[in-house]
RNA sequence: GGCGGAGUGGCCAAGUGGUAAGGCAAAGGUCUGCAAAACCUUUAUCGCGGGUUCGAUUCCCGCCUCCGCCUCCA
């Protein structure tokens, strides 16, 4: 079936037909590292690591390629502020930049070029550009020159005649034929990086990076550019100006961009300085989480965040999480079973199947996507309420459904919990830890203080839970619930299994 | 001013020329010692006004409101 994608440049869906049929080679506008990256960018990382795993999902052999920005005006600016030298700035978000990456479970690029290790190259593409009469040298800096570039202003859909023109008087603006046009090479100030060039010393302006790098790893005209909507222009513009104005051929096929994510009906943006970090999300809320939210709203649709919107998120994934715990424990608790309905389900899932690729062959609908599985979540706790004891077969169709699903939309799906579990009862730990003082003592209030020192927390609360169905067992309940109770305040939560038969 | 996007149940959010997925929340019910989880049921004339059509939330026109871009921006 063929995948379709919103192309911005048509302003339409296109099928996909890439260069060689089966791969796809794509390349995302990475980050700025000056800072921590916020929520917003992670809004656009994600939305593209979910493209690229439907695709491979697809059988798409995917080559990424997102490239890091490492020398610029904001990461000088830092620097300055912060008193050391650029490049310990960028080196340092660029870490950062890695390990939230990682956090959040989006996949390593293949190719992660930086800018800083192409200034040779740009400074190629540049000087080949002034030859051309496509850019001209003014005091050091290199322009590129707009108005020898008929194709400018296509991709952003705008006549640069018709647009307001808020340039404030500055000294770069003085060296410009027209305030359109756009440094390709910025001469150095003292005390900034630089590097030579036939222009002197200087360091590349911000497009040239994305021009050259994306065509030196993945060959010129190939098939999926993507990044944040705000980047359309003027970056993508000046990119795929200079590109084109360099090689003489088409820059990129497909033009994919990821809307804003807002707050309070605006967009998160450093200017507005209503940023959230991301990290600060991830202190608090677990990555499959923050991944909800996104899928949840069409990638290429404004996202509205609230603190609400995580909480809600969070309990929509909590959903997934359960259902493939019940079917765990019915798996542990025999399984073995002929139970009726299994071809049923198995036919079930394969429809909800089939809509789930359809949705997601249209243009990534990663929301409509959603609700194809929280169906599959609903026809299989359905089907495991019904059976007495399910056919290991189905089990291990509906955990499948489950896992492949999510897979292909980048949910881990990792136990964000550990799980004890007693005879007819489980207790969820959280993964962030539970607090191991008010647990012992909690326990010793319990009746149970023998040899806990050492003991492993799962351990303690297994103990709990098996003195627990002592307790329900006698018909204690006052007993019982206070144990229950406890963990729950520890933020271990308890929850019954099957019904105690007396016997 | 130019270009683009959006207005769908309490909230979030898909979608379609033939009366509208899913999630969250709420209420009632089943189950449970009680909870939790799960399941069932209930809650939308799709911003406003015209038009096209047998029929429009979906197409066209006008209007209102909101948002994004117009050289910091994911």
């Amino acid at each position: 079936m063929a995948i379709r994608v919103y192309n911005t440049m048509s302003r339409s869906k296109e099928e996909l037909e890439t260069i060689e049929p089966g791969t796809v080679k794509m390349y995302v506008c990475g980050p700025t590292v000056y800072n921590y990256i916020h929520l917003g960018n992670a809004r656009t990382f994600l939305n593209f690591d979910m493209i690229r795993r439907y695709l491979e999902y697809s059988g798409v052999d995917v080559t990424f390629v997102q490239n890091i920005t490492d020398v610029d005006d904001k990461i000088i600016n830092r620097a300055n502020v912060e008193g050391v030298p650029a490049d310990e700035i960028a080196e340092k978000y660029r870490l950062a930049f890695e390990e939230d990456m990682e956090a959040l479970g989006v996949k390593p690029p293949d190719i992660a070029p930086r800018a800083t290790e192409h200034i040779a190259e740009m400074v190629e593409v540049i000087a080949v550009l002034v030859e051309k009469g496509h850019a001209y040298v003014a005091d050091g800096d290199v322009y590129f020159d707009v108005s020898s570039f008929a194709g400018y202003g296509r991709l952003s859909g705008r006549d640069l005649s018709e647009q307001q023109v808020t340039v404030q008087f500055s000294p770069e603006m003085e060296r410009k034929r027209d305030p359109w046009d756009f440094a390709l090479w910025k001469a150095a100030k003292p005390g900034e990086p630089s590097w030579e060039s036939p222009w002197g010393p200087g360091r590349p302006g911000w497009h040239i990076e994305c021009s050259t790098m994306s065509v030196q790893y993945l060959g010129g005209g190939f098939d999926i550019h993507g990044g944040g909507l705000d980047l359309v222009f003027p970056h993508h513009e000046n990119e795929m100006a200079q590109a084109e104005a360099y090689s003489g051929d088409r820059f990129a096929r497909y033009w994919i961009h990821s809307g804003m994510l807002n707050i309070d009906q605006e967009k998160m943006s450093k200017s507005l300085g209503n940023i959230k970090m991301l990290r600060e999300v991830l202190e608090e809320f677990d990555p499959d989480t923050v991944r909800m939210l996104m899928l949840g709203t069409h990638y290429r649709s404004p996202l509205s965040f609230s603190e609400m919107s995580l909480t809600e998120a969070r309990a929509s994934i909590e959903r997934i999480w359960n259902c493939l715990e019940r079917i765990e424990s019915a798996g542990d608790n025999g399984g073995g079973g002929s139970g009726a309905g299994g071809n049923e389900l198995t036919s079930t899932l394969e429809r909800l199947d089939a809509s789930f690729r359809e949705h997601m062959d249209d243009d990534f609908n990663s929301a409509a996507a959603l609700g194809e599985i929280f169906e599959a979540v609903r026809e299989v706790n359905t089907f495991l309420d019904g059976a007495e004891a399910p056919p290991a077969a189905a089990l291990q169709r509906a955990k499948q459904f489950i896992m492949e699903h999510c897979g292909a939309l980048g949910l881990e799906l990792e136990a964000s919990s550990r799980i004890v579990a007693s005879s007819t009862s489980r207790a969820k730990i959280s993964s962030a830890g539970s607090d191991r003082g008010r647990l012992l003592s909690f326990a010793a209030e319990a009746g149970i203080e023998a040899e806990t020192g050492e003991m492993p927390d799962e351990e303690l609360v297994q103990l709990l839970l098996e003195a627990r169905q002592v307790a329900r067992e006698s018909k204690d309940f006052t007993r019982a619930d206070m144990i229950r109770d406890g963990l729950n305040g520890l933020g271990i939560q308890v929850e019954d299994i099957k019904r105690l038969r007396p016997e």
